[in-house]
DNA sequence: GTGGTCTAGACCACG
DNA sequence: GTGGTCTAGACCACT
């Protein structure tokens, strides 16, 4: 078992690690990466690989788990979710719109107009578009 | 001294008070309600106002000061930056990318179509221009 | 050997499969699809044909003798129990009474009231009724 | 600080202890021994009280906070909820309505009729609002 | 082997 | 003081 290329964390960072873990799932779902299906390293596996305690990727795993990106097949593993349709939709979608109004406002103050902060977020989801093509091949 | 109509916080929210508090503030001066050169309460003043600890103010106020939001004068008192430009802006740029990238999977995750997310960062853009607008009347 | 069209698991679920062997087994003998005296495919059929584990089915079906809804004669094989009297029946009633009012309070924090609880288990009972009138046509 | 006297917790039951007290909360919330805007014990103080971990009554807490039993208010401490709308309530009546199927076929097997086991609901109903009668006075 | 639970004790962010 | 995160290591249920 190696540590799987599409997950890298970074213990020093701010954020909890078990929220990069998660992060990186999703990520690596997002792009296709991983497809649904897919077997994930089990927990005390990635933990082995991550150097991290088995238990943060525990806590990692269930939070995939409740927001429907994996699922937990008893005693033969986790894997991808093939129906990934999580429940608490509306709460999600009502954070990404607050967490928006914040990064505008705070755009403002670096000095940009709602233009330019158009136009970053056109750029972001280009790099996007560009990277998952990337990836495929 | 009574509570600036332009803040509101609310304990109950998982976001850190002291960040209710620098988004207030920012929102207040993207807005224009708080111009350059306007007086803000004093750090006892509005911890007594918020019904807040005194440090939560402090720390507020801190952060408000290194983003160059604000500028204390020594014996006369915290006021909105005349000069508002931060020397953070890089991080805080590189931070914004971040923060996008991940909404972008998470838009994903939630069934959402690159375009879609664009559609919606377009639909919190208009709705801020709309509420300025307000604002100023 | 076929695997029997009145048992289906699923490992997804998160219940134990061994408890899906046994409820599905005891869901049949209640609607008389099994009949007392009908034989049970031995434990390595039925291990292979429902693609699980050998001991799965094992711990099944201990818990089904234990509960006398199958008696094993040794060389003959597994049956649907002649005489369904279970030893552990005080136990299972208390067992069933406090499920029930786990559940009773779970509907309360589901804001329903006592009467909305009555009436959702009587629904249960009706649909029952009617599956087990099904079944038998 | 005593140990509240709404919650018995036992360590040798095969139930978690997490659960356990999940379970006590809601049934206090329930029977309105616990009103909402009731502070709860901080997580230090109950772990103490019941001689277990710290973590495990995080565990719990975070349980009630997701199922919107709970609220908390930042460095204040836990309360009840004053707005008890969870958003998982429909998958939570799907886990309902599966149990009680599971329960019935259970009684039908301890030699119950359909009509007894709705007898033995009615039982439970109102030996919980007889206890309810008994607590508020 | 798999994931789930619990303990013990440390450290951090927030108020 | 509050809750949140993480580590280390144990034990259990299930397959």
């Amino acid at each position: 078992m190696v540590k799987p290329m599409w997950l890298n964390i970074n213990p020093r960072l701010t954020d909890p690690i078990y929220i990069q873990i998660t992060r990186g799932v999703k990520s690596a779902v997002a792009k296709g990466v991983l497809q649904p299906g897919d077997k994930l390293p089990s927990v005390r596996e990635l933990a082995t690989e991550l150097a991290v305690n088995h238990n943060t990727v525990v806590k990692a795993y269930q939070e995939l788990e409740t927001d429907k990106v994996i699922e937990v097949i008893r005693g033969r593993g986790t894997f991808i979710s093939l129906n990934p349709n999580p429940s608490n939709r509306d709460e999600r979608m009502d954070e990404m719109r607050k967490s928006m109004r914040t990064w505008l406002i705070e755009s403002i103050h670096l000095g940009m107009s709602t233009d330019e902060f158009t136009d970053l977020v056109q750029e972001i989801v280009h790099e996007w578009n560009d990277g998952k093509e990337g990836e495929k091949e």
